[in-house]
DNA sequence: TGGTCTAAAAGTCAAATCCA
DNA sequence: TGGATTTGACTTTTAGACCA
């Protein structure tokens, strides 16, 4: 451009190029750089390609500075450039074209003979792995590669191996890398290899008794069967086997299937039946006494959860104490709830039953039971006991002989139980109460025979029995049983009471206000809608952080302001300006821990005498309240100025750093609640023949249903949509709902509860 | 480990331009 | 008019921040 302008040759690029080509100059390789353009009457910075020419000086290349104007994007505004380049004569452009890191990646994989994890593919392109995790990301986004995991039944969606997801460009390379059987880790694949090497080798189906001794088996084969789709499970006489498809013959199969029918599983399972049969006995009795009246605690409920198939599973299954990875399994769980002195103040004794018909039952099976009840954080107390109001129960079908020595006696197993504080229960008890409630005699394993010899396919046991023993009609059915789902456990956290300038502390954050009553002084102050902001300074240097201890960048402007503090300052950033509401820290010392309107007090003084007037540093207002009734119409008007919501705070409570405290409580007025799809339906008679969709919340950990939605959209059964709140009719029904959003990121588990409407609607202020 | 989002760099394409 | 080069608009790819 500047020869241009010296010559006043418009046609000076392709002379220039020539003059090049021949040899009279040297010219760097393109550099790009931003220069104005006026387009349509307005400025921008547009990207042009440039040159720089010099005069040919032999054939070597001249290393040379040079400086030129451009625009940096990231500071914003116009920057010259001075930087050393290199001067060359002219080379007629090779065609080379540069392989990219993606193309690196496909071709990786497709001369791979199976699909890939990315930590393998990251291995043979030698790039990063997280480089190669972006750009494979990018890759299937243009569907130039696919990737596979495997569809966890449990979960019913695809979710990945222990090593991520598979890779490939052509599907028989994911077949091909399963056949390889190393996908799967640790014990799983053990098992797996066990099943191949018995089917290969030894040509023989495994059993399930050979492979697992303990409960966890059904989660490993489940795995197993869904990633490995070879393996094969075949039931016979109620035992388990697996074999691997394509390796042994149909007749090696039918072979030892008859042998297996003939010698070995009938035992076995007719065993572990009766012993399940057991406890559907007793719970099944439980549940007529119950009924009847005579059972002396009014509303006892078994404690279930659903199973996978969605039928209820009464054994219960606790998180271990020592491991809570792994679990203990119990028989059943009775809860009784007693009401003694009031039906607000009620205690629970819970009664864990272990039921042995038969097998393994003596002293030391006892004391592992009780160990596993000390093992679990809902039976044991933090001293490894068993908690008082626990209750072992154990179900004996006969009365043992008296073996076991205690001092210079010798006792029985159920006198030795009842010694320990254990409570003793026998089939037989049960079976009398059934013979007097029928008039017919009950032998529990007479009635477990003969359904096994006969009907056994047809229908369940437990079925059985309630058409055997309650002419098909299950006592109490559901009436006391309530579902426990499980809690998660809760991170403790140490408390923050001291402070270094510099280091970041977890901001206190606040929690629901659902316009409970104002009883402790308190203050209220308006929420404003911008990014936390902890604000350090000390010896000149002023560093704010983020919410998550991010820096957020500082204007000189402030830095000027804060610089000859020694403060932290706890506050919000909005656009430039800075609105602060708390002091955590002033001249050497730490004042978390001074009450609330102490330290706002200071804040206000601070404020007054060095930030007054300032447009970048302003002080959060704070008004005083007595009642909610204050609140709500300090809250309308607060609304109506602009602002996002309030923050309610009591006067005399400390900074906690880092904790939800219900010391501090927000409110924004507009509210949603997550409501999920119960049934759909298409409305024939209305002429646009909406989607109605019954939406419910929970209620006590059913559905209820509360609105009917009907859209021209239809939304799938148990999909999650979220509501406008406004308020609830006499018959529990949500009022004037403007609109519907899909909520595909939560699960059906995550919506409201009925409680959780009421007590918005409470906070809702007409 | 999985993923999303954004900015910027790198690359592509075809029209415009220039010269012989 | 043909070939070389420039140019601007556009697309593709990479890097890096952030999140669960």
């Amino acid at each position: 451009s500047e020869l241009r302008i010296a010559t006043k040759i418009n046609t000076l690029d392709s002379r220039l190029t020539d003059m090049w080509k021949k040899g009279y100059l040297f010219a760097t390789d393109i550099i790009h750089a931003y220069r104005p353009v006026n387009r349509k009457g307005k400025w921008h910075w547009s990207k042009t390609r440039q040159r720089f020419y010099m005069q040919a000086n032999g054939f070597a290349p001249v290393l040379k500075e040079i400086s030129y104007r451009t625009f940096d994007a990231k500071r914003g505004r116009e920057v010259i450039i001075k930087q050393e380049i290199l001067f060359h004569k002219y080379e007629r452009k090779k065609v080379t074209k540069k392989v990219s890191v993606g193309d690196n990646i496909v071709e990786a994989i497709r001369n791979s003979d199976v699909a890939l994890f990315s930590d393998e593919i990251s291995e043979k392109v030698d790039h990063a792995p997280k480089k190669v995790r972006t750009t494979i990301n990018y890759l299937l986004q243009n569907k130039k590669i696919s990737k596979k995991g495997w569809f966890n039944p449990n979960q019913g969606r695809e979710s990945w191996f222990k090593k991520g997801f598979l890779y490939y460009v052509k599907p028989e390379q994911y077949a091909k890398r399963l056949q390889l059987r190393d996908v799967i880790d640790g014990r799983k694949k053990d098992v797996s290899e066990i099943i191949h090497l018995n089917s290969e080798v030894q040509r023989r189906m495994t059993p399930k008794t050979e492979l697992f001794e303990d409960t966890r088996s059904e989660d490993i084969m489940r795995e197993l069967l869904a990633v490995y789709r070879d393996i094969e499970r075949i039931e016979i006489s109620g035992e388990t086997f697996y074999y691997i498809r394509g390796i042994l013959s149909s007749e090696e199969i039918e072979k030892q299937k008859v042998y297996w029918e003939r010698n070995k599983s009938k035992k076995t399972s007719l065993h572990t039946g009766l012993g399940h049969g057991a406890e559907d006995f007793f719970q099944l009795s439980t549940d007529a006494m119950c009924s009847d009246g005579v059972f002396g605690i009014p509303e006892p409920w078994w404690e279930y959860t659903i199973s996978q198939s969605g039928e209820k599973r009464y054994n219960v299954r606790k998180r271990r104490r020592d491991d809570p990875r792994r679990i203990h399994e119990f028989d059943r769980v009775l809860h009784c709830p007693l009401m003694p002195f009031s039906t607000k103040n009620v205690k629970d004794i819970i009664l864990v039953f272990e039921a042995k018909y038969r097998r393994r039952m003596d002293k030391e099976y006892w004391d592992t039971f009780i160990t596993k009840l000390k093992n679990t954080y809902e039976f044991g107390t933090n001293d490894g006991l068993v908690k008082f109001n626990v209750v072992p129960v154990v179900v004996l079908s006969w009365q043992g002989r008296e073996d076991i020595t205690v001092g210079d006696k010798k006792v029985s197993l159920a006198k030795y139980i009842t010694m320990q504080g254990g409570l003793v229960l026998f089939l037989t008890e049960f079976e009398r109460y059934l013979k007097e409630k029928t008039g017919q005699s009950i032998y529990f394993k007479k009635m477990f025979k003969e359904w096994f010899r006969g009907i056994r396919e047809e229908k369940t046991f437990t079925q059985y029995m309630i058409d055997c023993l309650f002419g098909g009609v299950r006592p109490n059915p559901g009436k006391y049983e309530i579902k426990v789902v499980e809690k998660k456990e809760k991170k403790t956290k140490e408390p923050t009471t001291s402070i270094a300038v510099g280091n970041f502390v977890q901001p206190m954050l606040c929690q629901e206000y659902f316009g409970t009553s104002i009883e402790k002084p308190s203050f209220l102050e308006p929420k404003i809608d911008g990014i936390r902001c902890q604000i350090h300074c000390k010896d000149g240097e002023v560093k704010a952080f983020s919410r998550r201890g991010k820096d957020i960048k500082l204007k000189q402007e402030v830095i000027d302001v804060l610089k000859n503090f020694e403060a932290v300052f706890d506050g919000e950033k909005v656009a430039d300006t800075f609105h602060l509401f708390d002091l955590l820290y002033y001249k050497g010392k730490t004042v978390i821990e001074k009450p609330y309107a102490h330290r706002r007090d200071f804040l206000e003084r601070v404020g007054k005498k060095y930030f007054e007037g300032l447009d970048m540093i302003k002080i959060v207002p704070r008004f005083e309240v007595r009642d909610s009734d204050q609140v709500e119409e300090l809250m309308k008007s607060i609304v109506k100025s602009g602002y996002e919501g309030i923050v309610i705070k009591e006067a005399a409570s400390v900074y906690e750093a880092g904790r939800r405290s219900s010391f501090w409580l927000k409110k924004k007025p507009q509210r949603t609640v997550d409501l999920f799809v119960v049934s759909v339906e298409k409305d024939e008679k209305r002429t646009q023949k909406p989607w109605v969709h019954e939406l419910a919340c929970w209620d006590k950990g059913n559905p209820m249903v509360v609105f009917k939605h009907s859209t021209t959209e239809k939304h799938e059964v148990d999909s999650v949509l979220e509501l406008t709140f406004i308020g609830l009719t006499k018959n529990n029904r949500l009022r004037h709902i403007r609109e519907a959003i899909p909520r595909d990121d939560k699960t059906k588990y995550e919506c409201n509860s009925l409680d959780d409407l009421k007590k918005i609607e409470a906070s809702v202020s007409e």
